[in-house]
DNA sequence: GCAAAAGTGTTGGCGTTACACCCATGA
DNA sequence: TCATGGGTGTAACGCCAACACTTTTGC
């Protein structure tokens, strides 16, 4: 029996959500996109694993990430018996570069546009996305997917892609803020052609101490009942 | 490398949490408080097996299982590497006998007794523990811990046990109801020397279908800012 | 000055907490 | 009839969704 790692890298441009997924290179399935994966090594824990993947990867240390699943069913890999654990990863597209991923056969990939993947690597990204919507409704989980410096309204244009709908400004931008999260750097952002937002930054302090209360990120009308 | 599963199996028996441990009867640690575990046999998927030593131990089948994470550090286990997938399981105390627990050396022990275990055993626990308060906090978690008809202050008890904290028993009904989730039996709790409290039992479907809806079992009062 | 996007204020509805009150039962 | 615990009602508070308005910028 075999353990193997793979990693569900999730991305933002600004825009939308996208998924960082590979060619492989190798049999079977050659030619086919994939998750990034590997094998777990005799000497090393699973966290460093999935960190190590990564890192060769994108070059980036330092990275969101978090175990979600274990497969294990038995067809799964059709060669050998292989359990995966699954992790995913949050990172900020600007931070890497294109280089790594030419040499890798990885391209980000828009989530709405997602090929379909080798083995049971549909399922796992299917649960991944699950888990981020959980989880970033509770959690201000946003921020590990944008630049250390950011408007409110990029983490807006976030929210809204993650759960595939509009949110209203205002509301947002006072729920943000009663977090009591984020330093204004005093900034403003130089693009747009219109009223320039404000730039600020993650209070990392308290990020870490509240990482675990319970907010509110999405909005919940009217609970029908019944 | 092998694969291995870990049970963690949470029972009430209507005032206390409890924890189904054993002690082992081989080597090494033998004599010592362990989960329940067993290795992944070659062609059984992980859900099986977790199925199937729930089976070897309680006789029951139809339990709430879930993954909760997979242990795989170096030295976790001192013999030789092992990665465990842990699930947890909530069943009803009652509906499991005797027998099947002392064939095992098998014991109820309540949470808060709770010895030592081998290896990360306790840390699985802390995990589990820490899952079922945030699951049991959003999702109708509860009533797989009790028997098929229950009454609401047993479950209120039991939301009391997993959270240590008392509740407000009024709020609580509203909240209960609310859900729709509850079946009238128009029977009374025959126990009790004071008023009897009706028996419900859950709305199957109702549960099956809304259980991934964001209710708010537990009450949150004002939040500090800051 | 105009359009477009950022940011601030206000209000009304509704869910929830906190609390008072009645009911049923056995001793 | 009293104590104990189950069940219901209610009112004030606070949060939040919905909406109007002001500010800044580039053309």
């Amino acid at each position: 029996m075999l353990i193997a790692i793979d990693c569900i890298i999730f991305g933002f441009d600004g825009a939308v959500l996208k998924l960082l997924l590979f060619k492989r290179k190798i049999r079977p399935e050659k030619g086919r996109w994939s998750l990034l994966g590997g094998f777990v090594k005799q000497d090393e824990d699973l966290e460093s694993g999935a960190g190590r993947i990564l890192y060769n990867l994108t070059g980036l240390t330092n990275v969101f990430v978090e175990q979600i699943m274990t497969a294990g069913k038995v067809g799964r890999d059709p060669v050998e018996r292989t359990i995966s654990v699954v992790y995913f990863a949050l990172i900020n597209i600007l931070d890497q570069g294109q280089e790594a991923l030419n040499a890798h056969n990885a391209q980000w990939i828009n989530l709405d546009d997602k090929p379909n993947l080798i083995f049971d690597h549909d399922e796992m990204v299917s649960k991944a996305l699950e888990w981020l919507r959980y989880k970033a409704a509770l959690h201000p989980l946003g921020f590990e997917l944008l630049p250390e410096r950011f408007t409110i309204p990029q983490l807006q244009n976030l929210y809204e892609a993650i759960y595939s709908m509009r949110l209203d400004r205002r509301n947002f931008n006072r729920k943000i803020h009663s977090t009591n999260l984020l330093i204004d750097t005093g900034e403003k952002d130089p693009l747009s052609n219109t009223k320039k937002a404000t730039l600020y930054r993650l209070d990392k302090d308290r990020y870490n101490n509240k990482f675990d209360s319970f907010w509110h990120f999405m909005p919940h009308p009217g609970n029908e009942k019944g």
